[in-house]
DNA sequence: TTTAATTGGTTTCAATATGCAACCAACTGA
DNA sequence: TCAGTTGGTTGCATATTGAAACCAATTAAA
């Protein structure tokens, strides 16, 4: 489990909660996609998101600190790169499922975006979708929230 | 599409940045949760967050503005009620894949969270997962970001 | 029916976070 | 060697946050 230092939850008991504190920031889940689309350096992070070096440098840091990232420093004790751990990695489909509503909910018919492809057939990634365990389509209200303590009705 | 009035995307021809500037936010994420759960008020909003006022009237306002809830004024002309739109009912997926990845990386082995459940079943919802056409299982080096007027390599 | 409490906010103000610009030391390339 | 580039830090002005007080309208309780 993560064990970032000093985080208070907003609602302890709350898994979306908990990741929204984690990584419910722009700057942070922008840096998450380019890390998943392999950028490493900071300044390669800083060119493509056009955010102040402050905030990259804090940002950056928080990352580390919440082990989402994990920071490489160079032979010479400088330059230092950033991978994802494997907490990062699994961070895949939440950045899959913010590209997907956007696609379907932010751009109009005529506005060009850039896509996420398979290489082996060139195809766009399929859509997430919520099934149940029968395999057919989940939507929130087929669905029930059990509270810690509660039991399922 | 969604006709936020003047937002400037931070990057605009990717979805996932489009997305981030919409929703990227702590708050805005958990009223969304909250709204998928069926709250509808201020003040069940304002009971289970435990935020400022003045930030949740800000963050109903910008859902409003930017087409995630609708509000809808009591006959009375005061105490309205917020309801997603079919933008914001599309956002189950993203809280879902939040709610997973908190499961999986933010609790320990010890300690309670509450649980979405399928109540026809009882069983938790299944995990989303990204797959390819083919149906197997797709990580994030099997993926390739093509950006607006590249080809697919 | 009068009074008390709740609801759905707005306003004020101090503290915090942001972003721009300047700066810097270490490294790299020409 | 000398001009960039990299990976930051610092200072400062501005914007955002959150706590608290306030308020009018509505609802509940006595």
């Amino acid at each position: 489990m993560l064990q970032p230092s000093g985080v208070d939850w907003t609602d302890p008991e709350c898994p979306v909660a908990r990741t929204a504190d984690l990584v419910g920031d722009k700057w942070i889940l922008l840096i998450i996609r380019d890390s998943l689309d392999g950028k490493r350096r900071f300044s390669e992070f800083e060119r493509s998101l056009g955010v102040a070096k402050n905030i990259l440098s804090d940002r950056l840091r928080l990352l580390v600190d919440r082990g989402i990232l994990l920071r490489i420093p160079n032979d010479r004790g400088t330059r230092s790169e950033y991978e994802l751990t494997s907490a990062g990695r699994d961070l895949f489909t939440l950045i899959l499922s913010l590209r997907q509503w956007g696609e379907r909910n932010a751009f109009s018919t005529d506005e060009a975006h850039s896509t996420l492809v398979d290489p082996a057939t060139g195809e766009p990634v399929p859509q997430l979708r919520p099934l149940r365990e029968s395999g057919a389509e989940l939507t929130p209200e087929q669905t029930q929230l059990v509270k810690v303590g509660e039991s399922t009705p």
